[in-house]
Formats: C-alpha cells, structure tokens, sequence
DNA sequence: TGTATATACATACCAGCGGTATGTTAATGG
DNA sequence: CCATTAACATACCGCTGGTATGTATATACA
C-alpha cells in the first residue's frame, strides 16, 4: 500500500493509541506486543514507527491522554462544588473524582502499574507532568489559605492524601470485603476534614 | 563444569538472589537481563534456571525477602515503642519504620516500582503477603480499641495510611523539593493523631 | 563399598521481541 | 507539473527469556 492522506494519517494514529490503550489495560504493557498492536488494526509495524519512535512513547501518549483527561473532569468537579460555607467541598470534590479514577482498570493498570515503572526512567513524576499531584496539592493549598491546614505539611500532605486515594481505588476496584465506595470516601471526608 | 556440593548450590542461589536485588535495584527489572545477573556470578544461564523456574521467579524472592525483613523491622519498632502514656506510639513507630523502607531506592524500586507490575499482585494490598498492609491494619484496629478511631472505617483507613505512607517514601527517595523525612513523617503524625 | 540415581550445573539452540534500514507510492507544496 | 515528502510496507537484526539436552559428580542406598 502506498501513502494516505493526512487525514487518514491522523485516524491511524488516534486509532492507534485507542488500540495499544485496550491491549495494555488488559494485558500489561510488556506482555503486550508491538505486533499485536498492529495486527488488531491490520497495519505493519512500519506504520507504527512512524507514528512513534518507541514503544515507550506511544504508551506515554496513552498515559498522557489518561491523564489530561482526569485532570480535567477533576478540575471541573472542583468548580462545581465550590461553596462559601464549606471550605473543604471544592477540594473533597476533586478527590472523589480522582478516586473514581483511581478504581478504574484502565487507570490502575496504566497510569498506576506499568506508569512507574516504564516511564520512571525519563523522569515523568517531575511533579509538572503529575496532573493529579498537581491537584490534590492546589487544594491543599487551598486550605492553607483557608487556615485549615499549616503551610509546613502541604507537600508532604498533597502526595500522602494522593497516594492514600489511589491505594484505596485499588482496594475498591477489586471488592475488598468490608469496602464501598462511599464507605472509602466518607474515610477519607474525615481524614481530611479532622486536619490541623 | 560439573555438580558441586549441596553447600555450594545454596551459596549460588543466594548469591543469584543477592545479585539480581543489586540489579534490579539500579537498572530496574526489565532492564536487567538474566545474561547480565550470570555474568557478574561467572555462572551461565543453566545455572539460574536450575534455580529459578523464570526471570519473575527470581525477582518474586529478592521482593519477599525485602518484605519480610520490613515486617520483622517494623515489628520491633512497634513492641519496643509501646507506651502506656500515649496510644499512638507503638503504631506511629512501625509506620516510621516502615517509611524509612519506603524511602529506600531499593525497597523503591523493586517492591513499590517494579514489584506492581511485574507480579500480576492486583491483590497485593490485602492479601497475606503484603506484611506492610496487615502491620497497618492491626495498628488502626488498635487505634480503635483505644476508642481514637470509629470501626466502621478502620479497612479504608487501613489502606489509606499505607498508601500515603508508600507514596510519601516513593517521593522521599527521589528527593522532591519540600520534602524531607522527618517533615514527611511529621506531617504524617498530625494526619494520624487528629483523626477521629 | 559399589553403583544407580538425582543433582548442579554447562552448552546449544530457538521463537519472538523491539527497533532499524530501506523500499514504494501517492498526496502535497511551490 | 514536478520535486519533495509524508505514510506507510518489507526485510532484516541483535538480543531476550526460555528450553532441550548433555555431563560430571555428590549422594542415597544395596
């Protein structure tokens, strides 16, 4: 076959990504192929080096997508919730939609599994790329200004909140007896809301 | 070469689990390839399939020989920190000594980078094998014996602590501005001890 | 004490992997 | 309208984890 439109191009390319999305949820990022990438779409794998030049970078693209994505609806539940009574409810908002995330296949497996451990060697926890670090340590922030919280503790605060968001979406994601997500998120409620 | 002693073979096994831990901890599990682990032995590849059924079987003995050598050290930790005066003592030190683990790059790199995706451990959280996880628990349970924790909330605290306490020695150990130890694990005491 | 067996490796080999080098053809810019 | 280049396909490569097989000797047992 010979060369395609730009057009074509672009579908290839988005195709692409949704395909190697499916195959890394589902199988990991090393147990999945760059061939099987490839036969699932009927292309040779000289389409997907030059779309990508690793197999490192197309997972990062999905990565990234994941990402942006979250951050975005994240973002806009924290708007929706602002209130002036209730200094926590913007921030609380955020945190159930990132722990929405967190208990989702697609996200554990790529952004918290293989994430770390494909990417870490090119630096992508500079905390920059780390939407949801990004997050959780601007509400954090907040609540500082809000005298919630004290200054000191707000990076040390904004990672341990995250982190303890996404462990609890893993339990909760594989039905772990004594588990609900309101039940995790009404934990979580109190542990923010009980801070000094 | 031929058959050496039962002596020697435990000698080699150990010394393949000691290597392949160096290894894996500063190049990572996939970037470290089972000809390189014989090569720094002088032994051939013969030898660590004899031993070890697959690459993952190795890495799965370095992981749990970290974990349980963890547990016991936060263990003690905990029973010496007892205290009758202050019911959060004993727990706080085991998280503490868990932390210092957290912020190990090789208890970094191989249990909490490598270690998720490499072991298909979806369930590593609460199953028997995550020592840290049942350390936790037994001390917010203990927390709620005290009567400074309410039961219903002592699973997703449980969880929660330990990811935060995770997280917070994953971003200790690649030294994100803000943060140090002892800042981290105090501000982990203030989340611990205004909970309610 | 002799000998059959199991053990502790070494050697040789393989399919599949990520990645590259090199076509090939048509869309596109000047 | 033509040179360029984008969008792929094809062929190939070194390395990887893993296997099949060989072999010498420690050990269990008669």
């Amino acid at each position: 076959m010979a060369r395609r439109s730009k057009i074509d191009a672009e579908k290839t390319r988005s195709q692409l990504i949704q395909t190697a999305a499916r195959l890394f949820e589902d199988r990991g990022y090393s147990a999945t192929s760059i061939a099987e990438i490839c036969k699932h779409l009927g292309i040779t794998k000289g389409a997907l080096f030059h779309h990508f030049r690793t197999k490192e970078e197309l997972f990062r693209e999905v990565w990234t997508r994941l990402q942006v994505e979250m951050d975005a609806e994240a973002r806009r539940a924290a708007l929706a919730a602002r209130s002036l009574d209730d200094p926590y409810a913007a921030f609380l908002a955020g945190c159930r939609t990132y722990l929405n995330y967190a208990s989702r296949r697609d996200y554990q497996q790529i952004v918290l599994i293989d994430g770390p451990s494909v990417l870490n060697l090119s630096g992508w926890y500079e905390s920059d790329h780390d939407l949801g670090n990004q997050n959780v340590k601007a509400g954090v922030r907040y609540l500082v200004k809000k005298g919630q919280v004290a200054p000191e503790n707000v990076d040390a605060l904004a990672i341990m909140l995250q982190s303890a968001l996404n462990g609890a979406g893993f339990a909760l994601a594989r039905d772990t007896p004594g588990l609900t997500p309101d039940g995790v998120y009404a934990a979580f409620e109190v542990l923010v809301r009980s801070l000094r």
